[in-house]
DNA sequence: CTAAAATCCTGGTGGC
DNA sequence: TGCCACCAGGATTTTA
């Protein structure tokens, strides 16, 4: 489940293959993978270079060189390859983009959750996004200004892309673990006290997560090694690390969620 | 407005 | 050993 910090991760790692290249073509295996008309991208996108490979939320943003942008969102099981035209192709790729050196960009997502988008403005992709949690002006009265009227649970409004870009499952579980917060308080009743202390939680788990080149989860192979320094998630039953309570699950929004009943109040 | 459930998917798992 | 129901989960959509 690639959120922020293994997103930023694959995008840091092809920028050296890809940045410069042009793509020469796209061959499409799974339709739906395709959020843009086929027939659409395959008339617009070959041609285009790229310019630059950025990250907004966890969406993956090509700048290409006729003004297109080519966004990728890797859901659960997304990853992406560059191999050589003439190497085998995995069975779970669903789409292929192919590059002026001889290689391609492959895109392998064995659940088919993931979708590709190639549109004029970035905006009607990542439009209604919020703010990245770790830009420089991203401070933390903002944070806590976007608290200001909205009511709810904090573990779905973490996950709600539209509220802070980027939060996934694993991300919030450590953050809410970090900041000592109980994930099923209404956001309401924060103290301004406990939304510093989230703030600071929510940078600090996602610039881990980064500094260990993300999380190599759900078969996914990405090189990253930051489950092995999971506090809360996925360790239900086991103890906690600061008083060695166990590990409490429940489900919160449909999603797993991982907390210390002691710690976290 | 919030909240929960359904939807899309497949491979791994646990039960029998 | 083999079969199968069940589960995970990001984002969207539907229903309450």
């Amino acid at each position: 489940m690639p959120e922020l910090p293994e997103v930023e991760t694959i995008v840091r790692g092809l920028r050296g293959p890809l940045v410069g290249r042009t793509f020469t073509g796209v061959t499409v295996l799974w339709p739906k993978t395709v959020q843009t008309p086929v027939s659409e991208l395959e008339q617009r996108l070959p041609g285009q270079r790229v310019e630059q490979i950025t990250r907004r939320g966890k969406y993956l943003h090509f700048h290409l060189s006729a003004g297109d942008s080519l966004f990728i969102h890797l859901k659960m099981s997304g990853d992406l390859l560059v191999e050589p035209s003439a190497g085998p192709v995995h069975p779970h790729v669903r789409a292929i983009f192919h590059l002026d050196n001889g290689h391609q960009l492959r895109f392998k997502d064995m659940r088919k959750f993931g979708r590709v988008y190639l549109v004029d403005d970035p905006l009607k992709v990542v439009g209604k996004l919020g703010p990245e949690p770790l830009a420089d002006d991203f401070t933390a009265s903002a944070f806590a200004a976007l608290f200001r009227r909205r009511r709810g649970r904090l573990k779905p409004l973490l996950l709600n892309q539209s509220f802070i870009a980027g939060i996934g499952n694993i991300y919030a579980d450590e953050s809410c673990f970090i900041a000592g917060i109980d994930p099923r308080r209404q956001v309401d009743t924060l103290s301004a006290e406990e939304l510093g202390r989230l703030y600071h939680a929510v940078r600090q788990a996602l610039q881990s997560g980064i500094m260990h080149k993300g999380a190599t989860l759900d078969q996914v192979y990405r090189g990253g090694e930051f489950q092995h320094h999971f506090q809360v998630y996925g360790r239900t039953g086991a103890p906690c690390p600061r008083c060695g309570t166990a590990i409490e699950r429940v489900v919160l929004g449909g999603r797993s969620t991982h907390f210390c009943p002691v710690c976290q109040r």
